[in-house]
DNA sequence: GATATACTGTTTATGGTATAAACATTTTTT
DNA sequence: AAAAAATGTTTATACCATAAACAGTATATC
């Protein structure tokens, strides 16, 4: 189904607006008063307010104060603030890639990747509160992808597995991102203020968490590593480093067994 | 820091006022008129609520309403809207989990883990879109966290360690789960209204990602796998099941080393 | 038993949100 | 020159969460 060739024109209108716009797809008018802003200017003062203030501090009004106009203006630029969210989502993306390795170097190349999509969530620690409504559309979002995929590119692996793969480190990219932007927060709200935040659940767990119906969870939560609390003084990209090597080692081990089964065939 | 034992009411203070909640550490007051709601009712009425409509038809009134009450009543139970998405979430975690089984199929323990995590998004659809404040604090949700430990618990690994592989699962699937979530409503729309509804991108997608800047992820778009397009009778569970063994698989390996390398030394 | 206290659900009000519609103005196309 | 289309603004709508004040009710204390 749908395996036809489509205009430009017929793509924009299947996209959600915000995707249409990122690519490009929507061509200024010709008529009518030169505009005063522009959609680059728009996201980038949206971005700066959730730099500075959150996702949820960025509103129509605040961003047109910002620039000096009103509200309304801005659906004269962007139809609504849903495809606002995804503009400034594909903006996040717009990253340097690490360049290309030699195919030996997949697993290096792999740690970069996921380690520069977790740089984007401590840059803009609002990215990962933008809800994700599907698969990447966008085009920085899809040089990402494009970039996970490369390492795999010359490896005797069908569509499905490397996108399978790519699932695998994307997902635990977001995670740590998530992680490591909370971890940010707290060393900041932290060490600004009193000794800790009230981001700090380690007593109350210690209370509440008891061997009786979390025989497994009781003895980390004691230990206080459950909570993180000298997370901030350790060395934080240990926690990313373990999963994601397990990770490449059950990678590395499904083409070993792949590349020796396809020979013994 | 902080390892002193704390009461249950300090432990409640120190919460959010939803976690608290779910904790049953707020105790019913006795003084006044009966109580005509409850807690679980409300909570109960919004994920009705959510589960047909989704998390954002979810008001404090329209709750309310659903009840034959106003909205302000809703105050006298529960403190703020977030405190509710709190319970909402605890609530869905309220599942039964898989009995028990001997350490040596700490795989198939893993899988079932998996597996039950992804079954709560599908069954809560909204579920993926109440955002993470942080690490897990509710009694539901550790009953889960404690059901990821439980096949490591006897392994050889540290508590850094095993919190690293409950990550690294729970982050899995958490993907998976959302992942699904998508495929789901896609084939409910696309079966209910014409061929397929406007959460199609093929063809767009199709028309947009040329090889030029996309030299890895062309080919997978144009085979029609990166979209997804016969995903809806394909077996899903492939997806989940490929990226979860290779996740295993690399478990497995570290405790091969780390058990010999013990022996060794 | 009387009174004080605390809690109930309701009404009213506030300030916020996204955005629809109507408007005079400006630029380009016909 | 006339028509069309686009500009940014003003005004208005329909939500949203929730604060404050209210009259009524059940309990605790005297």
């Amino acid at each position: 189904m749908s395996n036809e060739e489509v205009t430009p024109e017929e793509a924009a209108k299947m996209l959600p607006a915000g995707a249409a716009l990122s690519w490009g797809l929507v061509k200024p008018p010709q008529r009518g008063p030169k505009r005063e802003m522009s959609i680059d200017q728009i996201v980038s003062k949206a971005i700066e307010i959730a730099d500075q203030d959150g996702l949820a501090a960025v509103s129509m009004n605040r961003i047109a104060s910002a620039l000096g106009f009103t509200a309304m203006s801005l659906y004269r630029y962007i139809p609504s603030k849903d495809d606002l969210l995804i503009l400034m989502q594909d903006a996040a993306c717009d990253i340097p890639l690490t360049p290309e390795r030699p195919p030996h170097e997949w697993r290096e190349s792999m740690r970069e990747y996921v380690l520069g999509t977790v740089a984007i969530f401590r840059k803009h620690p609002w990215y990962g509160d933008i809800p994700i409504l599907g698969i990447p559309i966008t085009p920085n979002n899809l040089r990402i992808v494009d970039w996970a995929l490369r390492p795999l590119r010359d490896m005797p692996l069908d569509h499905f597995e490397k996108m399978s793969i790519v699932l695998l480190l994307s997902g635990y990219a977001r995670n740590c991102g998530m992680l490591q932007r909370d971890i940010d927060r707290a060393v900041q709200a932290g060490s600004s203020e009193e000794e800790f935040s009230g981001i700090n659940y380690s007593a109350s767990l210690r209370t509440l968490v008891k061997p009786e119906p979390y025989p497994n969870l009781y003895p980390i939560v004691m230990s206080g590593v459950y909570s993180g609390e000298n997370e901030a003084e350790n060395t934080v990209g240990d926690d990313l480093e373990f999963g994601l090597e397990r990770m490449l080692d059950g990678i590395e081990q499904y083409l070993n067994r792949k590349i020796s089964g396809s020979i013994h065939k």
